[in-house]
DNA sequence: CTATAATGGATATTTAATATCCACTTTGAG
DNA sequence: CTCAAAGTGGATATTAAATATCCATTATAG
């Protein structure tokens, strides 16, 4: 089965999908699985952080799946990745320079500039992301305020998107 | 042998003892490796990496060794961090938006949201990372602008780091 | 010429990410 | 109440990436 270059993109796509999808209709995880060509047993893994992390919601039994669990608005890149990644996603700095210079205080000040220096960068990054909500994507790439309007649990016709995108093109600017 | 917990903080103390050295005595990477107690041969390729990418000089047989390529003022943890990680370092979206949207703009437009996103926040990162320098590191954490003082080649005093803090907490405040 | 130190390629090992499997729980329908 | 469909969770397997080793080569000082 072909693997996906990250859990990011893969959590993307997973919001693309449970993004557009019809309001009232859970999306299954086998839909996404299906459509991402991606593995079903660990897609679900990859859907439980998102869940975990408030990102998503979801439901067991027939009628089953996942909604988001909340306002697209609401969702941005950050939560996203701090759902997927963690805080797996940076440099760490352990006490290596300990090592360099043992039992004085310039290591612990050293480590105190770098980790510093470190979470300052990583705060940027973060709050760069918190500026992109799900929602902001959505509306932009496919042109319509009203985009879930998918039902990806049958089968779809993507000729759709497509007639979507001229009828955009022609009528409102997005 | 131990292992580093990231490249990224093995630069940094190798930089921590290039940085350090006395400015005319080459520094060997085999006392690096020895102190840090790490792998010898990786830590040459690290090394090679830092000398790649216009950090450190290298000078090869006998006295030969590492010296820093540039004014401590000068290098930054942006490049530490782009020498060791290179382009490594952060999440990269491929075409994924592709299955979920085939054959419509729709993926196309998506990606780009995401991926100007997410290099806006890879800029924040690395810029914060560009204002701090080797210089500030070592003569905070050392207390002095005189920290090339050591001969990492030799058999060094750990005392001396001791003595060293001590004068500087009753003389000048660092 | 020789000893020392960095370089580079091939390969091995280890770790973390990804993937699979299966037993379990939850839920709605009949 | 039972059944089937769906998510959950744990144990484990596989794969890819980071780390490590080995050894032959090149560069340099004496």
């Amino acid at each position: 089965m072909m693997k996906m270059k990250s859990g990011a993109e893969q959590g993307a796509c997973i919001l693309a999908m449970v993004g557009t999808q019809l309001a009232d209709v859970p999306i299954k995880s086998d839909a996404i699985s299906e459509r991402l060509s991606a593995s079903p047993s660990y897609l679900k893994k990859v859907m439980r952080k998102l869940v975990i992390n408030g990102v998503i919601n979801s439901v067991s039994g027939v009628n089953g799946g996942f909604t988001l669990a909340k306002d697209p608005k609401e969702i941005s890149l950050y939560d996203l990745l701090i759902a997927i990644q963690g805080d797996n996603l940076f440099i760490k700095f352990g006490g290596g320079l300990k090592k360099v210079f043992p039992e004085s205080e310039i290591a612990a000040t050293g480590e105190r500039i770098l980790q510093d220096a470190f979470l300052q960068a990583e705060t940027q990054y973060l709050e760069s992301l918190k500026s992109i909500s799900l929602h902001t994507i959505l509306s932009q790439a496919i042109g319509t305020e009203e985009y879930q309007f998918v039902n990806w649990n049958e089968k779809v016709n993507d000729e759709l998107f497509n007639q979507l995108q001229e009828a955009m093109s022609e009528g409102e600017i997005s």
